[in-house]
Order: C-alpha cells, then structure tokens, then sequence
DNA sequence: CCACTTTTTTAGACATATCTAAATTTTATT
DNA sequence: AATAAAATTTAGATATGTCTAAAAAAGTGG
C-alpha cells in the first residue's frame, strides 16, 4: 500500500524531474513539498524501499519507472478532477487546485475511468496543463513560455505552469485567460520583464508572470 | 482538525444511535468500525477532549450537538456521492458505497454546495436513504421495514438500510430495485421468513433481507 | 450477596509521519 | 590541500492510531 504522504512525495519528485535534467535534491523536494530536509531523508528510505524511487545517500534521486507511472497517474487523476471542477460545478479555475490536491488520492481505478468518459475525455485541464493518458504518457503541448520568445511574436495563451491562486487572479485581472492573444512588444533586458499586448490593450508583466505563461506562435 | 478516523467513529456512533434509543457502548463501536474494544475506549478519549461526544468510563457514549452536525455532514457527502456516482458516472448502486466512503472525507463546504446543485438537490441517494440538508437534518422518509408489516399488505420499495455489496446483488437477482412493488402473500412464523410477490412473481425471503427493505404501503 | 462472565479500560508495544538539533558528507573558496 | 559553507543525513523527540494482554468495572444467576 502507498499512503497519501508518499503519493504526494513521489508526485513532487515527477514535477521536479520534468523541470531539468539533473537528479532531484533533498533540499528542493522538501520546498516543493513544504517540510524539511529532514522529513525528505526518512521519506526516502521508505520510498526506496518500495522501489519507487533510484536513491543513493548524498547523490539525489530520480523516479524508477514504477515511481513515475505512479506520479503520473496522480497527476492525471489532479487534472481530471480540476476539469470536472470548473466545467461541471462551476469553480473558477483559482479555486479547483487546493481541492484536486485531496481528490487526486481517491484509490479508484474504475472511479477514473468513468469521471474519464463523463468529461468526454479531455486533453488539456482548466490551466491549460495536458492530462495524462490512463497509459501514464504525459501529453507534450508545444507551446513555449512567453520569456522565451522574441519581441513582435504573436501567440495564444494555451496554459499556465502554475496554480497559485494568486497568480490566477492577477491573470484574470489582466485579462489573460486560455486562449486569450497576445503579442511581444518590447523585452527589458533590465530584468527581462515585457511589454505585451493583450487583446489589443498594452501591459507590463514581470519575468516571473511570464515564466508561467504557455503560448502557441501565430502568424 | 479532525481527522480521517475521527470522522469515522463520529459517523458509526451516529449510525449506531439511529438504531436505538439507549447509549452506544464500546463493543458496538469497534464491531460496526471492524476494530478492537481496546482502539475504541482510546479514540473516545480523543472525541471527548474535541467535545464531540458525551462520555463517562464505562457508561457508555452519545453525541454532542456538535459531534451531530458534524456526523450529519459526512454522511450527507457520503449520499451526495453515491448519488453522483449512479447518476452520473453510471456505477451500479452496489458499487459506490466503497468509493463513496473516501470521497465523503473531503474536505470543502463549496464542493458539496455546488455538488448538490449540479445534482438538482436530490432528496434520496441510490439506495433510497434520505440526503441530510446542509442544516443538519436527516428527512424521515416514513416507510417501514418490510417484515413489520402485515398479511396481504402491498407497498413500493422506497429503499435499503444496508449497502453491502453481496446484498444488493441479491437483490438485484430478485428483480428489487427502488419503486419495485412488493406484496406480502405469507408470513412464516417459525423463522420469520416470508412469502413474497415481486412484480406478479413469487419468492421467498429470510427475515433478515426483510428488515433491511423499506416498504411505502399502498391500496 | 457472592462467584462467574462479560464488557470496558489501561498498560505497553509498534508503525507512520513529522520536527529540531547535531553530525556527516559534499562543494566551493582561498 | 586546507578550510569554510552548504547540503544532506542521523539522532532523538513528539503525535496519531493501532494492536495484544492484563486489569478493573459492571452485569448476572444462584
Ligand atoms: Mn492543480
Ligand atoms: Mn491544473
Ligand atoms: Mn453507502
Ligand atoms: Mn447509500
């Protein structure tokens, strides 16, 4: 059996993983995470014991494949729940994260299946994150963060790489939403913050906004 | 904060004290939660400290106002979801009460809100037991078990006060579901069994399938 | 009312998950 | 290469929830 600490603790070593190549640190799972070095050292004694996890003392980690088809299931389970949350309850997409985080952890395969073909099997959730497949394939969105594109690009807003509620709310209040256009106006070397237009009105975004920004390129 | 475990005795002793007037004792606890004696007189110290339930050693147990309410509460999530997962999800009403037993520890007072809402505020779950309002209160559906009722006497099942998988599918197998009319052709006095016509067809039923049906008389 | 049974509680142990503080290992800097 | 700094692990403590076995209280029949 896996508990629900340890679903959380794999889940956060996936996510760390997908953001660079190197082996995950003690020290950034317990930020990811919440809690301290410490807490991630028990932690993964136990995770290795269950073989989840490649661990060696001092050397950072990496998910085994049984690890990572377990992460990745939790993941979809998160971003299906997200889904039915705003489009059959209603919820704002600021809202659903704090509650797929306990969702995500019902032991239901069958449960899955059927939320699954209730929602008409979605791609993508409310921020725009693709939902991975019952295989444990973690769809690719090609779409780029907007810090990393050149100045007069035109795009589309195709997701968020962040659901802090706070940072929702300040999308909402410029405006920017899924599928929402935008284009580069000019790039402050400063600190690499943006002048953007979106839907034709002119903004300026701090790096770290537009860090967590996807967007599709259009002509 | 309550807990998980917390969650599940306050539920039992709300169960338990349904069933009769006299205070819940130690053994009922830990037989209806599958647990020792032992495990319960610990937890009871637990739920006295949190003011959920009135106690002295070895005098038995009630529930507070407080520790009622909050029973209700869970056990109207657990019916709210039962109620989606056969409405919705297409589930067979003998398969969600597992499914329903996680997720009615789910912590959000909008999920439920809005869950109610988007299932047009249902009165009964699959099993035809009344859904607590949000105010705490579990509606009486005035039926009566089927073996307290006389010779002759004809009725609708309006419900069942069991959800055990190996239950329902017998009861499945004998063509009962909610609303299948049933009328009483003979009482068996030596075991109380009894002689039944389901839908213009005979069958014989144990006492036992009897007090766990629920029968609204009709002419 | 006294032995005997049943019920309930307590004692002591174990497993999980967390923490702070201290020790150890790795890494970076002179 | 030695030393300082940073990262990581271990030691020891605490809290929750469970268990078995033993002790204590309540209930029962003669
Ligand atoms: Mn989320
Ligand atoms: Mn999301
Ligand atoms: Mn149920
Ligand atoms: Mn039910």
């Amino acid at each position: 059996m896996i508990t629900l600490s340890e679903e959380n603790y794999i889940k956060a070593i996936l996510t760390l993983s997908l953001k660079s190549l190197e082996k995950v640190s003690t020290n950034s799972i317990a930020s990811e995470i919440g809690t301290t070095a410490a807490s991630v050292s028990d932690m993964l004694k136990k995770l290795l014991e269950k073989k989840l996890i490649n661990y060696e003392k001092y050397k950072g980690v990496s998910l085994t494949n049984k690890g990572r088809v377990l992460a990745t299931t939790i993941i979809r389970k998160h971003r299906l729940w997200e889904t039915f949350l705003v489009d059959c309850l209603n919820f704002d997409w600021s809202e659903v994260h704090i509650v797929a985080e306990q969702l995500e952890h019902i032991q239901s395969e069958k449960l899955i299946d059927k939320l699954d073909k209730f929602l008409e099997y979605p791609e993508f959730d409310p921020h725009g994150e693709p939902i991975p497949t019952k295989e444990g394939i973690i769809p690719n969105s090609n779409a780029i963060p907007l810090n990393k594109l050149n100045t007069f690009t035109k795009g589309l807003v195709m997701g968020v790489t962040l659901d802090e509620k706070k940072f929702l709310h300040y999308l909402t209040k410029l405006n920017i939403s899924i599928g929402t256009k935008i284009t580069i106006e000019e790039k402050i070397d400063f600190d690499n913050s943006l002048n953007i237009k979106i839907n034709d009105s002119f903004h300026h975004v701090s790096s770290n906004v537009a860090k967590h920004l996807l967007i599709k390129i259009i002509k």
